[in-house]
RNA sequence: GGCCCCAUCGUCUAGUGGCCUAGGACACAGCCCUCUCAAGGCUGAAACAGGGGUUCAAAUCCCCUUGGGGCUACCA
């Protein structure tokens, strides 16, 4: 494929969802994989729904997931400006000429009179649809319209008889006929262009050899063929991927819940993992691998292999990778990711306030193996990990009495847990371990009686990392100190 | 309502006329491992929406039905 210039297009009246980033991440993929463009152009031609943080939001979600643009608002490139605002004269232009050319016309019908049209045909069961009234229009009657504040539109000349057809790269060959489509403003009565027109004509102009967008948007590319037609620019190949749905099968908004990608990176999600999990939402490589890194991604990517039918976002499958990827780094790779969680401010994902920060490296670098597989986000470790940290450990004397014994009979043995701690050679888990194992067979009790007790007095947790490798990272001191105090609870 | 798109386990999917007794993964269940929880291993349950064609042969091609979704704005 020669030349593959793609671009996201996304329209700043939001936070951008999942969906709207899976189809910018097959968009990148595309271009890497041919060393092509990756294109970002803002299409802010809504003033109404304009919203200045959403476009931060598209920023930062694309920096996170690695989606690197070549052109775009800011960088620039030679097709620019990349925000549709910034080009408002080149549409009008555009619409002017085709005014000239006698393809599109001038409107002066007012919103309240569509309203009640459309109301008209719809009591009549008719399809709603402008019905090209404005074609009557005389240059005389706009120019009066104009002068009495009525707003103008500019609207496309439809045909009405014959076929529309184009071919999607995804399904093949999509016909309609064009007595369908109305008269369709492609300039809107405050000078801005509708989605339509400005689409068309940046693509035309930015060279975008591939539109990929979603699936939502085959019913109106009948309307962008005319566009094409009317100002004989040759077609763009069309892409349209399917839709992510959420569990209940709609198209996925923010009833679903988290459904932002800056929500998933909030959560502790990794942002490989959720690339890799979102390039699998709608393609895949044709075989049973799923754990593909972004170069395997990009070398195995096809748009035939680009499934047509919608997919139902899995947040199960996502931890479940997630996981995989948490497994999958190195212990310096993981601190990278998981110290700033940890020394984050917010409680309910950083270590209590109470402990300062910075963290040592070389304490958690000890810690990290213990909980690498037992989490799925990053989210979950500072509960895991507290009592490595916090020396304050809350037990109840129910924890510490081993199970089937009385009061006495524990004191006795986690005194002598005390020994063994205080005698040790070497603070080493495999010592501890047979050392331990040893005293359970004199006492004559089940290892799980005295490592359950123990586990609670050294983190008051009944579920926490290896009992062993936890003393080991805690220090004899540490260890000694937390079984006498849990020795003295229960005195 | 009209138009368009889609249809394999609960979910993501493999499958492009014979390799299908339909494969993998997540989730689920059981077992193993085991100091808890995980991770890991093994096993299991689980799908071609229905009906007609075409063909020696259909999950795969065609038609209809059903179901789902999208669009139907001076929003994108």
């Amino acid at each position: 494929m020669k030349n593959v210039r793609v671009r996201f297009a996304p329209s700043p009246t939001g936070i951008p969802h999942i969906g709207n980033i899976r189809t910018a991440l097959f968009a990148w993929i595309l271009a890497k994989k041919h060393n092509g463009k990756f294109i970002l152009r803002i299409e802010d031609t809504d003033q109404n729904r304009y919203d200045p943080q959403s476009e931060l939001a598209i920023i930062e979600s694309m920096n996170w997931l690695g989606l690197a643009w070549d052109e775009g608002p800011e960088i620039g490139g030679n097709y620019g400006p990349y925000r549709q605002s910034e080009r408002k004269n080149i549409y009008i232009d555009i619409a002017e000429k085709l005014i000239e050319s006698g393809k599109a016309y001038y409107d002066d019908t007012t919103p309240e009179q569509l309203e009640s049209l459309r109301k008209h045909q719809k009591e009549q069961k008719l399809p709603p649809r402008y019905d090209g009234r404005g074609r009557k229009r005389t240059e005389e009657q706009i120019k009066k319209s104009r002068e009495k504040g009525v707003p103008i539109t500019v609207r496309l000349k439809v045909p009405d008889f014959g076929k529309i057809s184009f071919i999607d790269k995804v399904r093949g060959k999509i016909e309609i006929d064009a007595k369908e489509i109305d008269d369709f403003v492609i300039l809107k009565s405050d000078n801005m262009p509708t989605y339509h027109l400005a689409h068309v004509v940046d693509d035309h102009l930015m060279k975008i050899s591939h539109v990929i967008r979603a699936e939502e948007w085959i019913s109106s590319t009948p309307r962008h063929i005319l566009i094409h037609q009317a100002l004989n620019y040759s077609l763009p190949e069309y892409v349209h991927v399917p839709l992510i749905l959420g569990s209940d099968k709609s198209k996925l908004s923010k009833r679903h819940g988290s459904t932002s990608v800056l929500e998933y990176k909030k959560q502790g999600f990794i942002n490989d993992a959720l690339f890799n999990f979102l390039s699998l939402l709608g393609w895949s490589p044709g075989d049973d691998r799923e754990l593909l890194s972004k170069e395997e991604i990009i070398s195995e990517f096809e748009l035939n292999k680009i499934n047509s039918s919608s997919a139902i976002f899995d947040l199960n499958k996502l931890e479940w990778m997630n996981g995989v990827y948490i497994r999958g780094y190195s212990n310096k790779e993981l601190i990278e990711k998981i110290k700033p969680i940890l020394e984050s401010e917010n409680e309910s994902i950083g270590l209590p306030k109470s402990i300062k920060r910075p963290l040592d490296e070389s304490y958690l670098i000890k810690i990290i193996p213990l909980i690498k597989e037992r989490i799925k986000t990053l989210n979950e470790i500072s509960e895991l990990i507290d009592f490595f940290y916090d020396n304050n450990i809350k037990n109840t004397v129910e924890n510490i009495i081993i199970k089937k014994l009385d009061s006495s009979e524990t004191i006795r043995i986690l005194n002598k847990s005390i020994n063994i701690l205080n005698d040790i050679k070497s603070f080493k888990s495999e010592l501890l371990e047979s050392s331990f194992r040893n005293l359970v067979e004199i006492e004559k009790i089940k290892p799980g009686q005295l490592f359950t007790s123990l586990r609670f007095a050294l983190s008051g947790k009944k579920i926490a990392p290896p009992l062993f490798e936890t003393m080991e990272v805690l220090g004899r001191a540490k260890c000694i100190k937390r079984v006498s105090n849990a020795i003295m609870l229960v005195k």
